[in-house]
DNA sequence: TTCAGTTGTATAGTAAGCTATTTAATGTTA
DNA sequence: TAACATTAAATAGCTTACTATACAACTGAA
């Protein structure tokens, strides 16, 4: 049996992804949230005003798709965007009072699941495999070309 | 901080999933593959002539997500489909001479993306990884609720 | 044997990701 | 300063995922 599906790291890391982002789209779908609109949330939370470039550098998506993220927190009322005075380029993106509201429930959504998704390891094994992720991902991120 | 999000394996596994997705799309795409359809096909060099529903259920995504892989791989010249003459509700799925050609080079693809992924972690670490994977992945699906 | 339920596929509509291209504003340099 | 280059954001078009719904074909029970 060539490349059993169920020991190809890359189809693991897929298939958790999946049943993670489910999880928390359940969780946090009845708040108005997203599994796209979290992260950027997480660092509006954090500090506000930002420009779309600053969210593509911290979120790590391609420009387009935060351009349409953007786009769908302001028709959802999650964000207001406004033109930079000094730079005409940049809109600058503001939370809502409404999206402000919503930080507390929603972290502890998603500490929640978080806890629970790795709730059948033990504390020594959720440490090792948040560490193996960081450093797969730095080596991944190492290799430059391909 | 709350949920930073490099501690996050909500975050953590999301992204190490797109950047292996990236990086076996990038080698299997001059292939005529890609990664949607990729799993369908691992299933499909076993054994075809296997009905969309066989598929949804060994590959584990909707049985929507299916249909509309399979149309994808039917335009693309991949698979051709047939009425069961047993039941009329069943197409089977059948691959083409072409897809059967690309069995060889694609899975030596996909074999290289994961050893190369994984080159940073040693032999102990690798397979801890891939344990853990799949502890939190029958943790997860163990769960039925939420 | 007909009618109700179940099963297999397809379709509509949305989200979230990607690449490639376009447009507007700002910078730089000859 | 005019022309060219760079940067920020938007847009077009594609894939892969999802839920919800529709419809056709088969199955089983009254």
């Amino acid at each position: 049996m060539n490349l059993p599906p169920d020991a190809s790291p890359g189809y693991l890391v897929n298939h958790l992804a999946r049943l993670f982002g489910a999880a928390l789209q359940a969780r946090i779908k009845p708040m108005g949230l997203s599994i796209g609109v979290f992260p950027v949330m997480l660092h509006l939370w954090q500090k506000d005003g930002l420009t779309q470039s600053d969210l593509v550098s911290l979120v790590g998506v391609e420009q387009a798709t935060m351009a349409n993220t953007l786009a769908r927190m302001e028709r959802d009322g999650l964000i207001v965007r406004d033109k930079d005075p000094d730079d005409g380029r940049l809109r600058r993106v503001w939370l809502t009072d409404h999206a402000r509201r919503k930080h507390g429930p929603a972290t502890q959504a998603a500490e929640e699941q978080n806890a629970r998704v790795l709730s059948g390891l033990s504390d020594a094994e959720k440490s090792q495999l948040i560490e193996l992720l960081r450093k797969t991902i730095r080596t991944f991120e190492g290799q430059s070309d391909t």
